[in-house]
DNA sequence: CCATGTAATGAACGCGCTTTCATGTATTTC
DNA sequence: GAAATACATGAAAGCGCGTTCATTACATGG
């Protein structure tokens, strides 16, 4: 591997003008400019990043922290922040904190070893992450949560809720469930409070509350037997079904098929995240879409605002969501549409 | 942040005793050790990763290059690579190819200056990228193909077509067909090969073979309307399907219901990848199943192998798979069995 | 008691780069 | 035409660490 020395000698200057070159410095000659870099292009030199990271430039690398990584939905924010990222000449190094506090913080320390330029992540916890993060120095965006001090890039789940609540009701159902789980931890609680408080707010109980403090998980079919169960005790009352994710419609639909109901003609339901299941199920499945490319891009903007320290200012990101109507909330949509 | 001198004045000895404590040197008395580690602790001081670097050590960084990184088979490799990377404590770079030779190149070059210890690819061409991939000189491992020249983690997929062939049979069908790309750059042709020359071997013809030349892309329903089209004109004369992944199965099975085919009483379907549509779907679908956690976790040991220089020889890993019989192959399982 | 060996440590160099600071040359100004 | 200014470049000092080599202190053997 040629080092800058090699080129200098080549291009008979010094390692300092061919670092005036790379880093575009005004006052280098034209011509020694273009005689430099033929002898860069000739030796296919290329700048060792951790030389120039220790002389006290950018790594041009930023940390990922997400809770999941082979989830559909983080691994689509993914998707776009390494897009993004790339195409702002930055590499992401992904790191995997389980939902675990210690991981969380093994990785932060880690990251900040490997000095990286900054971190977008989906913080563990709201509340106790928040000083692991902040004695870190480094720049910092949240995605899918709010973290307090920090900028960040989110749906309101609340909003979100009561979206889901009012497009059932405008549909013309009166028996509205809910279905998922409330533990407080999660966002599916918030969501659930915006549904309920819209819902109250036009003068309606909800019809069924199914709920679990679990987390629908994806290789059981726990929320079935929840259903069955359910059902087989209090009985069945709603005519549509808010199910505060795709993976819990998903089941909803399989555990109501097997009951006898019929999708969507005796029960609408509808998911949250518009995931590939969402689209694939049959019958497929109404949901709340986060615009999750958006997530990712604009995290990563708002991140390099940050370090290139263009702004201080905290800024809270809340994108629009949206519904997409499929099979399981219309008679009339058909298989073959989106 | 405290460097290594700040830790070594205040335990009163030098930078290099300080560094041979954290590289558990022997000869350093268990007295000054403890000291060390204790300033270390007190500091809260963490080595500058870029200058361990320089000064000639390893980045314990490994590039991941894949295609796709939201494709959940892709996601859940890259899962039990970080899973795994991590254990042995390293971080990942994740790079995105989009199946693009130019950005390949692009990615292995930046890797290259950051000095990443080794790479795990996916080639995107099991040709082309031989020549860029070797001129690199870093530990590399491709997985789910092979790479002539370098050591593998894949399954093979003829015999994996063989297989779905054998367990068509086994079930009892006779008239067995194939839907799906046949792309010869894709591994579905391959699988095709192995189906079909299990199916010859058995004296049996393929009774459908509906084949398009793109892949199976996961936002449309191309796949739908290419069975439709199909079927208009060719008739159907298959009593069992196999497609060549898990979203050609389950939008086969969308159009095949669609025309009035009940799964799998008319007509039985086994997909491939077997990923949470498969196991999801309504009805849900029999795919056969790469081992994916295995292939992440196999590559990272094989490429720590070759990083730590313990062995020089090319292991070309082919992993058993399974095929999970689910709703689309056996009338007698029910929905709430996975 | 001197020679040789061993254990523990420090001094100093270099990894490849960025960035002052100093130097030298060409251009401008009165 | 001398002084002041701008431009182009080189020399050198680190960045924080690993590592080699030298040094010291002490133990061992004859």
């Amino acid at each position: 591997m040629s080092s800058m020395k090699d080129v200098a000698q080549l291009a008979h200057v010094s390692p300092a003008t061919v670092s005036r070159v790379l880093s575009g410095h005004p006052s280098v000659k034209p011509e020694t400019r273009k005689k430099v870099l033929q002898c860069i292009q000739k030796l296919n030199y290329q700048p060792n990043a951790a030389a120039r990271n220790l002389a006290g430039g950018r790594t041009n690398l930023i940390g990922i922290i997400l809770p999941e990584i082979s989830n559909p939905f983080y691994s689509e924010i993914l998707h776009s922040i390494e897009e993004y990222a790339d195409f702002e000449g930055y590499n992401i190094v992904v790191c995997c904190s389980r939902r675990s506090q210690a991981k969380e913080k093994n990785i932060l320390s880690s990251l900040k070893a490997r000095k990286v330029d900054g971190i977008i992540t989906v913080p563990v916890s709201s509340e106790n992450s928040r000083s692991i993060y902040k004695k870190l120095e480094i720049p910092v965006i949240s995605i899918t949560k709010k973290l307090d001090g920090f900028s960040s890039v989110s749906v309101s789940h609340y909003n979100a809720g009561k979206r889901i609540a009012r497009y059932l009701i405008d549909l013309g159902y009166e028996q509205i469930g809910y279905v998922g789980s409330a533990s407080p931890e999660s966002m599916s609680a918030i969501k659930f409070n915006g549904f309920m408080d819209y819902l109250t707010g036009a003068g309606l109980e909800p019809a069924d509350v199914i709920t679990s403090h679990t987390t629908a998980n994806i290789n059981t079919n726990s929320i079935q037997k929840l259903i069955r169960r359910y059902i087989q005790k209090n009985g069945f009352h709603s005519d549509a079904l808010f199910a505060c994710d795709d993976v819990t419609a998903c089941e909803t639909i399989h555990a109501l098929i097997s009951c006898g109901y019929k999708i969507p003609d005796d029960v609408a339901v509808v998911g949250f995240d518009n995931s590939l299941l969402a689209r694939k199920m049959n019958p497929s499945i109404s949901s709340l879409a986060q615009p999750l490319g958006e997530i990712g891009k604009r995290a990563v903007e708002l991140l390099i605002q940050r370090i290139n320290k263009e702004t201080e200012e905290i800024e809270e990101l809340e994108l629009r969501t949206r519904i997409i109507t499929r099979e399981s909330s219309s008679a009339f949509i058909k298989t073959d549409t989106l």
